[in-house]
DNA sequence: GATCATAGTCGTCTTCCTGACGATAAACAT
DNA sequence: ATGTTTATCGTCAGGAAGACGACTATGATC
């Protein structure tokens, strides 16, 4: 181990990026801003940004959020019961090579948040916007207008692709699913989250009998909702639990 | 986002910390190494080390890993067939008052290692040595000569913790468990690394029933061994799968 | 208003997996 | 020979999940 010596150690700049992940639509999406400098001008990147000198890795990750989507931030063990995001760190990139100026090493970041009904709603509007995570991975394939056209800056593919793996499987065994929901939501809502997130179709009566018979998974609330359209279904908070055991399971392939 | 200027970035040191986990003598221990200056002078730490200028966070804590134990590393989607460690990175800790001395970013990374015959083949012997992870997390109730006396130096003890969780939990649901065996082991040696790992007592038969009949996980080599007393049993290498489905399930409590 | 489409909810049945545990097998120690 | 230890096979009951039938309560359409 090197003695202490500010000059004997290579210089670093750390950063956090974010994969910022919701539903719309039916489809999972993820929040890219377009580049406005080089390297990379013009071409979709993940948000992110220097973390500060007297700041933890989670504050920068959080304060990032707030910057890019208004909203503010749950530490992972917390259940998402109000309108915040779940955030978690996700794992950290330091390839020499993955920017040209220099070494910088980035501490990624995992959110989980609601699809907003407001979008954005502060920050410096740059050009962020969501975009179906499918379209970002698979630079072809994509022909709807405004959608990026060119693979992600940097190694930003690789750290989406970590996020959405990570999501994928981490919704198996928690009840993590319920940062993708209103405060309030169905059973209905909730399965076609995890329909969008592992790209499977679900067998209703299954999915209801599961969610409904894990304690701790899911509170009602007495209220009702048709905004589905068809029979109104229950309306639920997420409960208290965060593990589920025996956990959801995705289907083969 | 800051425009890029090599002054507009606060220094940051970053440096990898490794968790190398083993099964020695029915417990699950890890390496600590003896601190020779301060801060935390004489406190045992995890083994560590500046990443280098030119090089990729995992082949820093590989080149970590060589200098203290002399195992080489795989790579976490490779299985652990020959005789090299598993390796994947942890997590990162970037708190700012994690070392007194400046703002270190440390990205930690775990190693499954199985019991070397041959301790420490290379690097300078330096004060490294084995200890159960109960003792190293519980600074009291360990009487034993030599044994850590004091909590972990700076925040290892928290990264210990993880670690250990990590190992936990990933051997439910991979055949990572193989990583702590040599290349040839029974499925008694197998269950004792699960019981060892997670604490607790298994029974033979349901764990010999669940791990020959999980596809890809086990192959038989033919050959027997009777060094663990008893009736000879037989030898196997880790097969090719490497996550298990079903899962191994770990007992409640 | 009757009918239809849609979505939600409750049951049933079969299959698979697991935990509990009896029984047998093959080595070594005395 | 007998006991001890570890390995391995078998049996049985209970629980969970997939497949799927049936019924319910809305809004939309004719």
């Amino acid at each position: 181990m090197p003695p202490y010596d500010p000059s004997a150690f290579p210089p670093f700049a750390v950063t956090v990026d974010l994969v910022v992940l919701t539903v719309r639509r039916d489809a999972l999406c993820a929040l890219a801003v377009q580049r406005g400098e080089p390297p990379f001008q013009g071409r979709w990147a993940l948000p992110g940004g220097f973390v500060r000198p007297d700041e933890d890795l989670a504050a920068a990750a959080a304060r990032e959020l707030v910057e890019e989507t208004g909203l503010c931030a749950h530490e992972p063990d917390a259940p998402a019961q109000d309108n915040g995001a779940h955030l978690e760190q996700l794992a950290t990139y330091g390839d020499p090579e993955r920017d040209p100026r220099m070494r910088v090493v980035s501490v990624a970041h995992l959110a989980l948040a609601p699809d907003l009904p407001a979008r954005r709603a502060g920050g410096d509007a740059h050009s962020a916007r969501w975009a179906p995570v499918e379209a970002l991975l698979n630079q072809t394939g994509f022909g709807r207008e405004g959608e990026p056209a060119a693979p992600l800056a940097f190694d930003h593919a690789k750290i989406l692709a970590d996020g959405v793996e990570r999501a994928r499987s981490k919704i198996e065994y928690s009840s993590l699913a319920t940062a993708f929901c209103p405060p309030e939501f169905t059973v209905g809502e909730l399965r076609r989250v995890y329909e969008a997130v592992w790209g499977v179709v679900l067998d209703p009566r299954n999915f209801h009998r599961k969610v409904t018979g894990t304690p701790g998974f899911l509170v009602p609330t007495g209220g009702t909702t048709t905004r589905q359209g068809g029979r109104p279904a229950q309306l639920f908070r997420a409960g208290g639990a965060t593990l589920l055991n025996p956990p959801m399971l995705r289907p083969e392939v």
